[in-house]
This record gives structure tokens, sequence and C-alpha cells, in this order.
DNA sequence: GGAATGTTTGACAGTAATGTCAACGGAGCG
DNA sequence: CGCTCCGTTGACATTACTGTCAAACATTCC
């Protein structure tokens, strides 16, 4: 086969991700990308093209990587503790300490959004993602007759998609999980009062 | 007094904080808001030292027009209406079709939150302002019976804080206002539910 | 009018990032 | 072994942005 490559593939989109998800998009260079991922410039120019490739990968790792426990808690039969199992996947990265506080797919939706055609397509694509995820969710516990039958899930399922990106928000401007704590707090009383049968 | 501005203060002001609102802080150059302001670089660079700075006056800017409303709206002594139009200044900054999607003080919260210390740490001042204007909108509602004695105030000021928060991220991320509509509406439905003494 | 003040203007040198490329080198294959 | 393939490496030209500055200029005050 010849020249064969010498890095991981995944060591590098995972440092890559890592930058972006500290530093965004625009204030990335090439040159800090290559150094964070141990690698020459040349060598990502050669391997994947350039800075937004680089992104789009990067996006696509994190929504596997964080999305898919998401994806995972939203499968829990029960519509209470899928919910509960959504944010707490949420709370799980922003506890991660070696994590970058905020939120990858966040800070790049803001940042691209409406600007950069290929990023910001993919993110919308992903929100709706889990918008319907949620929704799906949503519809299922009511149809098994746990949450009320005037319920809006579309509403609803946009709403704790919005409230899971603005724990992000308030966690990279405060540095503080306290807030998020309370905005999940809310958001589960919010679901609570629209549980039918429960003790309170 | 000698020479004088030949450019007005507040023009200049306002292209410059709907470039960063459009561009985003890095990926906007002092040429594109010399550009944006019909000035040359040279004048921007003596009147307000550089990016930097522009920034800081930029977001200053930003939450006296926007934050402004905001505040006005959380004086009105009945809670709902506070916070119903709390929710509705929002609403009408992304309506506005002349202002670009999302919100700048989120997007630069996320883009410079932790990193630049200046931007991060007057961000930071505007979103607690924020929150302490909520909290004292739900004391005094909770004060004079309008609001249920249980209610956890501080917990309901960062969840409202962050619902707002959320609402720019959806915005600028799909481009429509039906899911931001939603999440308000859920949100309401929210409140709603601690009001004491409702129709419902 | 003339001096003083402070702004505008265009140019400049310095720096950083981009994207490309030819030479190099190691792994596999005949 | 020698050929080929292909990734690596460092260099290169290009472009863009930064921050500064001296000269030109306009306005106010004396």
């Amino acid at each position: 086969m010849g020249g064969v490559r010498k890095f991981d593939e995944d060591d590098v989109m995972d440092a890559v991700m890592r930058v972006f998800w500290d530093k965004g998009y625009t204030a990335t260079s090439m040159g800090d990308l290559a150094e964070a991922a141990g690698v020459l410039r040349g060598s990502l120019y050669h391997a994947y093209g350039g800075k937004e490739e680089l992104l789009l990968r990067a996006l696509e790792r994190y929504a596997e990587k964080q999305g898919g426990a998401a994806r995972m808690a939203l499968a829990d039969p029960d519509v209470r503790r899928a919910i509960s199992g959504f944010f707490d996947s949420h709370m799980a990265r922003m506890t991660e300490p070696s994590n970058p506080a905020g939120c990858l797919a966040c800070q790049t939706a803001l940042e691209c959004g409406g600007r950069d055609p290929k990023p910001s397509a993919l993110l919308r694509a992903q929100f709706l993602r889990t918008e319907a995820a949620l929704h799906a969710t949503l519809e299922r516990g009511r149809a098994a007759g746990q949450l009320a039958e005037t319920a809006d899930t579309r509403a609803l399922a946009r709403f704790f998609l919005g409230v899971s990106r603005g724990m992000a928000v308030l966690h990279r401007t405060y540095g503080e999980l306290e807030p998020v704590r309370d905005m999940v707090k809310v958001a589960m009383d919010t679901l609570d009062g629209l549980i039918v049968g429960k003790p309170g």
C-alpha cells in the first residue's frame, strides 16, 4: 500500500474537536489544530482538505458522542425518566472537568448560523434530529397515558431542546453549574405538571 | 476645540454593533467595521483604541437598547404581565427584520466565554443583572400573593434567563420564529402553574 | 489672521494564516 | 532488490490583518 498514515484518526479528531470547542471555529487556525493533534499542517490539509471539512467532521463526531447519550436516554419507555435522562446527559458533559464549558454544537450554531452554509445546514439537521427524538418520546408517553392528552408535544419538544441550549449558554457564561441545575429543576417541574397520576 | 469628529458616534456604534452581531467577534476585522461605519480604519483606532474596546462598547450599547426594554417590562407590578413582557421584548427583537438573527450577547458570551477576560466579565455581569431583575420581579410577585409561596424564585429567575438564551440559539439555528414561540408558550405555562388563583 | 488642538488620511512595516508543492522516506508488492 | 504508492515534511508565495505614524486638514479660540 505504500506510505501509510502515521497518526491515529480518532486521536486527531478528538484533538480537533476539543480545540474548536474551546476556542471557537473562527478563532482556531489550522496551526492550532495541527499543534493540538501533534501533526504538521500539511498532513491535515492532505488528509482532510481544510478547516471547514474538519469542523464538519468534528460536529459529526460530537453529535455521535454527546447526542448518542441523549438519544439513548430518550429511548426510556417512561417519559419522565427519558426527559430526566436527557438532561442528565447534558449535565454529565458539563460536569466532566476535562471538557470545555458549554456545547460545541450551540457555539458553532451561533457562530456560523445563517452565514456558513455547510456547518449551518448540518447543525440545523442535528437540532431537528434531537427535536424529533424529543417529540417521539413525548408522543409515545402520551400514547401510553403517561402524559396529559392535551399536552402540546411539538411545543414541548422544542421547549426542552431550547432549554438544553440555554443551559449551555449559562454554563459557558457563568462557569458554574448551579444555574444550570436550577434550569433543569424548573424544566422537570414543568414536565411533572403534565404527567398523569403523579403523587404531588 | 480644534479638529472635530466628522462622524456621528451613534451611527458608527450602531454599525459596529450590527457587524459584530452578524459576523461574530473573531470573524470581524477592523476593516469590516470601518467599511460598515463609513470611516477609515485609522479613525476607529484613533477614536476607540481597538477591536476589543469596540466590542465592549457595542455590548454595552446592546444591553442598553435590548436589555432596557426587558427591564422595563419586568417593572410591571403584575408578575404574569412582567414575565410575558420580558419574553415579548425578546420576540420583538427577533421579529424585527433589520436585525440579524439571534442575540449579540449570547453569541459573544459563547465565543468569548472564559477566554477573553474583559468581554467575559462584562457579559457575566449583564447576565447577573438580568437574573437579578427577574428574581426581583418574581419575589415581588410572591410577596404580593400572586405567586405560590413555595415557588423557588431564584431557580425560576435562572430558568427564565436561560430560556431566553435558548430562544436565541434556536432562532439563529432554525432561522424561524415558530420554535421560539413554542418555547415562550411552554415557559409561560410553567409560570401559570405557579400563579395563585388563576382561572384555569 | 494666526496659533493651537485634535481629526482624518494614506502609507508603512510587521505578523499571522492560508493553501500549495516538490522533495523525501517508509511500507508493501512483484 | 527495486519499483511504486502515498503520506510526511518543510518551504514558499500569497493574502489579510494589525497597529502606528507623519503629514495634511479643519475648527475653534485668541
